[in-house]
Formats: structure tokens, C-alpha cells, sequence
DNA sequence: TAAGTAACATACACTTGTGTATGGCGGCGT
DNA sequence: ACGCCGCCATACACAAGTGTATGTTACTTA
């Protein structure tokens, strides 16, 4: 503790972005009852004094939070639909091999959790949540489509898809054999 | 507020099962960090003292309503083990249009979430949590393995199942059209 | 009917978190 | 050199929750 006044870190002031990236981080390992200033700034090495300097209060920091996990969510949608590189099927099963593979995507999934946890309460969040799987779902159907399945199918399947996705996440199945080529196997090939 | 310091209820005094559910509401609400004494208290009607009487502290609360989810759910499945009336790929489309039956299938969906995230920092809830997954999925792959298929497809097929009935709960599909005819479809056909 | 106990209520000390108000350091422009 | 302002610390008042200790009532059993 400095007995002055002084902040800690003079070289790298914090902004908004570093607040809500923690916080993130606090989401992922507590839900959004976690997300409190006091621990927050603890963990950043600042004072609550910093936090109402950034944000009004928390509900703000909330919504911060939100309309930072539809960018990036969406962006990384966009971005793939920009480069068509691979085939669809390959992308798809790309995506399938995605849960099991960093320490990134676990925390993803624990943000994913607690988000739909907190959307049953709070209605912003159930927003960012409908809006994401329009989102999602849309991209894996027009995959589909553009395996020639008829729109019809394309949506039941990308619905699958998204459902197979979601489980590896979700359901914590302990043999550690990874399933995500089997499931590639069933979801691309013919219905 | 009674003056006096008799129970307001003295018709029917509550016991460590009503602890218990009414927490596992809370838990479907608000997730395991909104699961709090006095709150708690309030909605049954009465002061911490009586929690205090049935529970030694939260962690103990905490047990018991993982205790008491194990049991229902591990129940649910024995119980329609035993009873072999409908034919096996009746029941998995019985199953499959559970979520979006009742508003009691809801909660439950809260709470599978709140479990599930809860989960993530707990050793107890997680083990539970593989408990059940692996209850359900032996269920599954067993009613697939009736149906005629080998114990490998019958596995694959069981984790996808399981996927689309989690999904059902999680994901959030604007078009109230009910899915669960679609994936019986697909889950239910020759692989 | 008196004692005993189950099932609470009440009061207290403590901890943690929120929001606000204000003070202080440092760099930047002039 | 000086004042301004971005960024943060400190202090304060308040609210909510946790355990614990102890008082209080209704119902039982002898």
C-alpha cells in the first residue's frame, strides 16, 4: 500500500476496456452475482475510486459487458463469412473441434453459462442472448445451404449443430476421448 | 411482525425439505450466490433462527439441495427404467418435448444452468454434475441400444440426443414453433 | 400440570459491498 | 512556472448478509 495517494501503476493507466475485461473474467468464474466492484478492483490493483471514475455504477458496467460480448460474438461470425478459404463443411467441423480446444474456450464457455443464467433474470441480457443465437443460428444454416440442403433443412440441422456445440460445453461427460469427430460425422453428412 | 415471538405458521412447521426447495428456487433464479439466509427467510415466512435450527451454516444447505437434485433426477430415471410400457423410441420423443411442456420443465432448466455453473468452482456440485450426465447418457444409450443399434453408435447417438434436449432448454428461439417434432426426426431415423 | 423439547424470534458483533464526496498526485499545454 | 485535468486514493454513510447467543412459544410426554 502507497501512503500516498498516487496510483500504483503509473505506466499503464487503466481504461474502460480493462474493466470490462476483468469483469468478464469474474463473470466466467462466479456468474454475474461475482461481478462486484470491490473484487474487481482488487484484482486490477486499484481502488473503487477508479471504478466510478470509468462507470456511473454497476448496472452500467453491466450493460458494458453485454454490448462487449455481442461484438465480439458477432465479429467473429463476420469475420468467417468474409473469408470463404475452406468449404463449408470444413468450417463447420472446425467450429465443432472449437470447446475442446484452449483454455480460452472454457472460459467462453463459462461466459456462455452465466450469460443464459443471468438472461432468465434481466432482460438486457436475455436480448444479447436472442440476438446471438439469431445470429449463430443463421450462420450455420446458410452453411448448410450452402451444402444444398433446402432452407427448411438447413435450419433443423444448424439447429443440431448448435445444440452438439453447446453440449460439449455444457455436459461434462469424463471419459476424455474427444467426441467432436463423431458428431462431425453425424451432422455433415446426408440427413 | 408479531410481537411476540411465536412462529407465525403454527399449523405447519417447517422442515429441513422446505429448506431445501426453496432454495433450489432461488437457485433456478438467481444462481447458487443468490441462494441467501435471510432472503431465504423472508419468502418462507420466517427469521434466520429457524435455518439455523435445521442447518448448521449455507454449506450445509448447499449439500443437502445437491443431495436432494441428485436423488430427483437419478429417480426420474430409475423410475422409467422400471416402467418398460412404451416402446424406447416413444420415450426419447416423450423426453424430447419435456422442455417445452410445463412451466415446472422451465425451472428445472434454470436450474440444470445455475448447477452447471455453479459447477465450474465447486468440487461437490461438480461431481454431481458428471453423476448425473453419466446417469442420463447410460439411460439414453441404453434405450438406443433396444432400438437395435451397436453400443458405439448407440453412445454417439445417445450424446447428441442429450445435446438437443439441453439445447431445447438453453438456447433461446425467437420462433415459438415447437422443435422437438423436427429433432425426434432426426434423432429417432436410421443414422 | 409441570418439565422438556422442537421450532422458532430477537439482538448483537462482524464482514462485505455500494455509492458519494472529496482530496491528491502527476503529466501536459502555454 | 503554473494551472488544469485525467486518474486514482481515502473516508464516510449506508445496506445487506453471516453466525452466534439467548430468549420465547407451542406442543408433547409423563
Amino acid at each position: 500500500m502507497s501512503i500516498t495517494g498516487a496510483r500504483r501503476n503509473p505506466e499503464s493507466p487503466l481504461d474502460a476496456a480493462a474493466w470490462v475485461e476483468a469483469a468478464l473474467d469474474m463473470l466466467a468464474e462466479g456468474g454475474i452475482d461475482a461481478v462486484r466492484v470491490d473484487p474487481l478492483a482488487k484484482r486490477l490493483g486499484v481502488t473503487r475510486g477508479s471504478f466510478y471514475w470509468h462507470f456511473t455504477d454497476r448496472a452500467a458496467l453491466h450493460t458494458a459487458m453485454l454490448k462487449e460480448w455481442r461484438k465480439r460474438q458477432s465479429y467473429r461470425i463476420g469475420s468467417r463469412i468474409e473469408s470463404q478459404t475452406p468449404a463449408p463443411d470444413e468450417r463447420l467441423k472446425q467450429t465443432l473441434a472449437l470447446p475442446n480446444s484452449s483454455l480460452r474456450a472454457k472460459r467462453a464457455g463459462a461466459i456462455e453459462l452465466a450469460i443464459r443464467l443471468w438472461a432468465r433474470r434481466d432482460a438486457e441480457a436475455a436480448k444479447a442472448v436472442r440476438h446471438i443465437d439469431r445470429v449463430r443460428l443463421n450462420y450455420y444454416a446458410r452453411l448448410y445451404g450452402e451444402m444444398g440442403l433446402a432452407p427448411a433443412d438447413a435450419r433443423k440441422r444448424a439447429f443440431m449443430f448448435y445444440a452438439a456445440l453447446m453440449a460439449q460445453a455444457f455436459i461434462v461427460t469424463d471419459d476424455a476421448t474427444d467426441v467432436s469427430a463423431d458428431l462431425a460425422k453425424m451432422l455433415l453428412g446426408e440427413p
